[in-house]
DNA sequence: CGCATATCCTGACTGC
DNA sequence: TGCAGTCAGGATATGC
């Protein structure tokens, strides 16, 4: 299921999008647009033109040809869809937001299904923009993956690895999943901080950063559009390659020790009682 | 402040 | 077969 928007920079978006001016835009469903007036967001996106497509942790950022930038996050179940012109598009349902572009050829349409935020800030004000959402990272992981950062981020702290790790101002871009697959070794999920050894803090800064890399090149598919990567996603080899995240009762591909499943908040955890102690 | 819990929404899945 | 119920996923408001 989803975490990470697809592919580093999103060619697939940027492809779809830069350089393609947006004639019109609906807004159709009640929450979507955020920290803005609907009316307002429109007005700043309608005549503009796509100008580069980005990442900032889980937020996917469109910058405009103006001052503007657009915000999209698609939370957990938010889709982007992008049909070109020359498709139909039948409305699917949940569609929160539509985008019409003007085609180098002829109009296409960008439809975005259930995105559960929009937004468009000024530019200047996209480095604080993210504050208010508690991001701390960059394009990928940024300072976070750096072993002396993320221990001092860790410090103090009593909560378990797990609850700790997939808070964004810790690595930017760590959802469950990813979170599990970080921690091996001495440590489990619901390790505190605390009695985490420092040798351990490397491991686990390495392993987000690998994690987070990985991801993202696995879902290099043939996919135009852009959608978060299901965790039973046909092609990738990404899941094949989960130890122990949703495993229960099998047996983990590190050590062979039986997978145990717990619940964390409101998330699944797994864990391997024979390589995380 | 830190931490836990409830909540938002939808598609996938489970059970009757 | 259809329908109701449950759950996962990310962020955040609320409560302690």
């Amino acid at each position: 299921m989803p975490e990470l928007p697809s592919r580093d920079g999103s060619p697939g978006l940027e492809g779809a999008v830069v350089g393609r001016r947006i004639v019109e835009v609906k807004v159709l469903g009640r929450r979507t647009v955020r920290r803005q007036s609907p009316a307002e967001l429109v007005t700043r996106l309608e005549g503009r033109k796509f100008a580069t497509a980005g990442r900032r942790g889980k937020f996917l950022l469109l910058s405009l040809d103006d001052d503007a930038v657009l915000v999209v996050h698609l939370r957990m179940s938010g889709q982007l869809l992008h049909l070109s012109g020359a498709q139909r598009w039948p409305m699917a349902p949940h569609t929160h937001v539509v985008v019409a572009l003007r085609g180098r050829d002829r109009a296409s349409l960008r439809r975005s299904a259930d995105l559960r935020e929009w937004s468009s800030p000024p530019r200047s004000t996209v480095a604080a923009y993210p504050s208010s959402s508690r991001i701390s990272g960059g394009t990928r992981c940024s300072k976070g993956c750096r072993p002396p950062t993320l221990a001092a981020r860790l410090a103090g702290r009593r909560a378990g690895l797990k609850a700790l790790l997939t808070d964004q101002r810790m690595i930017a871009g760590i959802g469950s999943i990813y979170a599990d697959r970080s921690v091996s070794g001495q440590s489990s999920v619901l390790t505190a901080p605390e009695v985490v050894e420092r040798g351990e803090v490397t491991s686990l800064a390495k392993a987000a950063r690998a994690v987070l890399r990985d991801a993202v090149a696995s879902r290099g598919s043939s996919l135009r559009d852009l959608r978060y990567r299901d965790l039973d996603g046909e092609v990738g080899s990404f899941q094949e390659r989960h130890a122990v995240y949703d495993r229960a009762g099998e047996r983990c591909r590190r050590c062979g020790d039986h997978v145990e499943r717990l619940k964390i908040g409101a998330r699944a955890a797994y864990l391997c009682p024979g390589c995380q102690l």
